[in-house]
RNA sequence: GGGCGGUUAGCUCAGUUGGGAGAGCACCUGCCUUACAAGCAGGGGAUCGCGUGUUCGAGCCACGCACCGCCCACCA
């Protein structure tokens, strides 16, 4: 027996090489067609390709391919994020195994330090998304901070500050020590912690007494100016307004009243401490609390802090918890379970910390994004996600945009002795406000999603207006994770539609997470990481993709390599049907004008799969369409029509083979989105008339045959109870011939015992009998529901009458 | 605390307006059959998480509960 297999290895590089070098991935605007455009989601020019991207760029190449053949001017536009906060982490490990900090080689030399690394070790993953057969644009390639992208942010910082939504103010920041810098709110992480809350005393001013607060961070109670109570709260009512004092710092500070204190916490008191926590800053803004800082940038206790300057907040803690024991203002402590957050990036405990921040306000930004999205222009796959995003849009709260970073985009603006402030696209001679010409550039970089809000538009060439802008914004579609719905999508919406008026996409589809074979999260530092590249080298690209798309249905999926495994059967599979084809096809032009009745059926069943496919593809339901494909390959195509032509195809009938190329030609069109190497190789063995299938057009719909997609059920259901009973029902005479070949070809023959054959129709028909006997069912249940059932009882009927004669 | 998703065969999961409980893998049986043993033909295996309700009829709809996962959230 002749082994063969379909070996992806070398196949699928060599198309796409091919496909590249031969310009299929390139657009221009002038290309004739309806534009169809996708924005891959930038990666993280220092990352690489994870299971994440793997399956999204699945997705993305499977749409742009599909539009690719149905003619359309398709660009895929790739780039790269500067990934602030991510890639200076990267540069700073790297400097610091030479023993070095940044501070020590300076901004510039960090910056021109960070740009040679990327240029070295940055931008890999484009080469990995090629292997997955992604056929990005790759010529158009961007990244975030390339001098046209700079031109953009720019441009939008001086659009927003000139309209009054950007602004500076002191306010409460989520600061991470370790990246030392502010960082938004969508930014930080919420994990459940074991905490120790201990409740302190703290005596009144008059008199004598004392009120009991409980707190999780003592350390903070240094630079407490206030105790709050519920004014609901009859326990304290007397309090209101007289002061109290707080240990160790032996500050006077005043009691009031404020609804946002929960009386069933605790003790029903709360600390105010404005300068270390955002709810207190609320109150104690409300209320004109002093606002003290005790703890620093570094995360360490201030020189405000007294004897306890210098030292780390668990330090802290035990040496305050140690003097209030001391001195009887101990009343206890509790373990304590509670969410405390952390930074995104540094997994570090975030501290909360007043400082002179950028802010922009988005409540007019979000308002027209919102109505995109309530009145349809813009929808979610799935549309259950609509709600996420109304919801946080409804909420929107300003967003903290500068960084304490050096890499990124420098923040626009200018300032003069006398603190005027002049926000320009490039420095200006003199203050705006003053004419002063000691201008100093503010030190800051912007948050890297303020920028990536421009990708679906400056990638285009925005803010010039390039054939490029013309042609393909708005984009289509954009594929996305659902981590970044807030971050990314909702950004994208409002900035495309404040510069561009109008919306980015129509279309936002959130893709499954991949999570580890046992469900966990898959991510290196666990070890539950699975490298796509991995699987495209075991089982090749096309079993990867088709795999992933597979496993893609629900919102949370397991990876699962059984998936990646069908897909290179159903490779192989195809392979060897065109191998049977193709070896017996001599001369022969491909040809759909079938005469037999297999050949009608597998025309008719490719058709109805290309609407299925087409239905599906356009919900951005990935699983059923390579179901419905696999199906079709392996069942209709193979198992029934390549068994009942083949003794046509030895036998040299050229009718039967020209429709078997036709059929197979089809086939190849349907597969190839989900699997463009195998596809094209076997294409580039057929006497097609287009040199390429990557650029073959689409099947038009063909409906010629369409009553023909059920004609052999009864062949199929014959050949069932043949293998059953070796009884065979009465068939017309080319159904008969049908049956014959399978069943030849299967092998089967059966044992010549009708029994178990009539038992199974003998059910049926008792089962359909008692429905039919039901009043309320023939009278309520819609006529063709009845009628069904009448027919199949009438066919059970037959099919026993037949075997017991 | 609020919201969303999930719970179907041993495993991973489909199940599209309510009408025959499915696929792949795994397992069992028979086959090296001039495309494919990475294959072919067949088979066993499910109280559809639990409960109540609506309906002639519920995996699907309504209400409640349990468990798992995710998102949002200023109870220290």
């Amino acid at each position: 027996m002749m082994d063969t297999r379909y070996n992806p290895e070398g196949v699928e590089e060599r198309w796409q090489q091919t496909w590249e070098a031969e310009g299929h991935y390139h657009a221009e605007p002038d290309t004739t067609g309806e534009p169809y455009c996708i924005a891959l989601p930038p990666p993280n020019v220092t990352g690489e390709l994870h299971m994440g991207h793997a399956l999204n760029a699945s997705i993305q190449d499977m749409l742009i391919r599909w539009h690719r053949m149905r003619g359309f001017n398709v660009l895929w536009q790739p780039g790269y994020d500067h990934a602030g906060i991510a890639t200076q982490n990267v540069i700073e490990r790297e400097l610091a195994k030479e023993g070095l900090s940044r501070h020590q080689i300076g901004r510039e030399a960090f910056v021109a330090r960070t740009w040679e690394w990327l240029e070295r070790y940055g931008g890999i993953i484009m080469g990995q998304l090629r292997r997955l057969g992604a056929s990005v644009d790759y010529r158009r390639e961007r990244m975030t901070m390339d001098e046209g992208y700079v031109r953009a942010v720019l441009r939008w910082f001086v659009h927003l500050y000139d309209k009054g939504y950007l602004y500076r103010a002191n306010r409460i920041v989520n600061w991470c020590p370790v990246c030392e810098s502010a960082i938004s709110d969508l930014e930080v992480n919420h994990i459940e912690e074991d905490d120790t809350l201990t409740w302190i005393r703290y005596p009144l001013a008059a008199g004598s007494g004392h009120l009991t607060i409980a707190t999780v961070r003592p350390p903070t109670m240094l630079a407490d100016t206030g105790v709050a109570v519920n004014p609901n709260d009859d326990r304290y009512k007397d309090l209101v307004g007289k002061e109290a004092i707080v240990p160790i710092a032996e500050r006077r500070v005043p009691i009031v009243a404020d609804e946002r204190v929960e009386m069933e916490f605790g003790s029903g008191a709360l600390k105010i401490t404005p300068g270390h926590d955002p709810t207190d800053f609320e109150i104690g803004r409300d209320h004109g609390l002093e606002e003290l800082a005790v703890i620093g940038l570094d995360g360490r206790m201030n020189e405000q802090a007294g004897e306890f300057a210098g030292l780390t907040q668990e330090e802290t803690e035990t040496g305050i918890v140690e003097r209030l024991r001391e001195q009887g203002l101990l009343e206890k402590q509790e373990p304590y379970r509670h969410s405390v957050g952390h930074c995104d990036r540094s997994g570090n405990r975030i501290e909360p910390l007043i400082t002179l921040q950028w802010w922009c306000d988005m409540e007019e930004l979000a308002a027209p994004a919102i109505q995109a999205v309530r009145d349809g222009r813009v929808r979610f796959y799935s549309a259950r996600y609509t709600d996420v995003y109304l919801n946080w849009m409804e909420n929107i709260r300003p967003w903290c945009v500068s960084r304490q970073l050096w890499w990124g985009h420098r923040i626009p603006v200018w300032y003069c002795p006398d603190g005027h402030t002049t926000a320009a696209e490039s420095a200006p001679e003199v203050c705006g406000t003053c004419g002063s010409t000691e201008l100093v550039q503010d030190e800051d970089v912007l948050d890297t999603w303020f920028s990536s809000a421009l990708w679906p538009f400056a990638t285009l060439g925005w803010p010039e207006q390039t054939p490029e802008l013309e042609t393909w914004y708005p984009n289509d579609v954009s594929s996305t994770d659902r981590g970044i719905i807030f971050l990314w999508e909702a950004r994208m919406q409002m900035a495309g539609i404040e510069l561009m008026s109008e919306i980015p996409f129509h279309s936002i589809n959130i893709h499954s997470t991949v999570n580890a074979p046992d469900g966990r999260r898959m991510s290196k530092s666990l070890g539950t990481g699975i490298d796509p590249l991995e699987t495209v080298k075991a089982h090749g690209a096309d079993a990867t993709r088709y795999g992933l798309l597979k496993m893609s249905s629900s919102q949370d999926v397991r990876f699962n390599m059984k998936m990646i495994e069908e897909g290179r059967r159903l490779a192989n599979k195809l392979w060897n049907v065109a191998r049977l084809i193709l070896a017996n096809t001599e001369a022969v032009e491909p040809d759909l004008r079938p005469r037999e009745l297999e050949e009608r059926w597998i025309l008719a069943r490719l058709d109805a799969t290309r609407a299925e496919l087409e239905a599906r593809w356009s919900a951005f339901e990935f699983s059923p369409a390579v179901n419905a494909l696999y199906h079709l390959t392996f069942d209709d195509f193979c198992d029934w029509y390549a068994e009942a032509i083949k003794s046509r195809l030895y036998d040299g009938d050229a009718e039967a083979q020209a429709t078997a190329l036709a059929a197979l030609e089809r086939l190849l069109r349907l597969l190839h989105p989900v699997m463009p190497h195998v596809s094209e190789e076997i294409w580039s063995q057929l006497p097609a008339r287009e040199s390429r299938l990557i650029k073959a057009p689409w099947p038009e719909p063909d409906d010629r045959y369409a009553e023909e997609a059920d004609a052999l059920t009864r062949v199929q259901e014959a050949a069932e109870m043949v293998r059953r009973s070796g009884v065979a029902p009465t068939l017309e005479a080319d159904e008969q011939r049908i049956l014959a070949a399978v069943v030849r070809q299967a092998g089967a023959k059966g044992d010549g015992d009708p029994t178990a054959e009539i038992e199974r129709l003998r059910k049926e028909i008792s089962r359909a009998e008692g429905m039919l006997a039901n009043d309320r069912f023939v009278q309520r249940a819609p006529a063709e529901v009845v009628d069904a059932e009448r027919e199949k009882l009438a066919r059970y009927r037959r099919e026993l009458e037949a075997l017991t004669g």
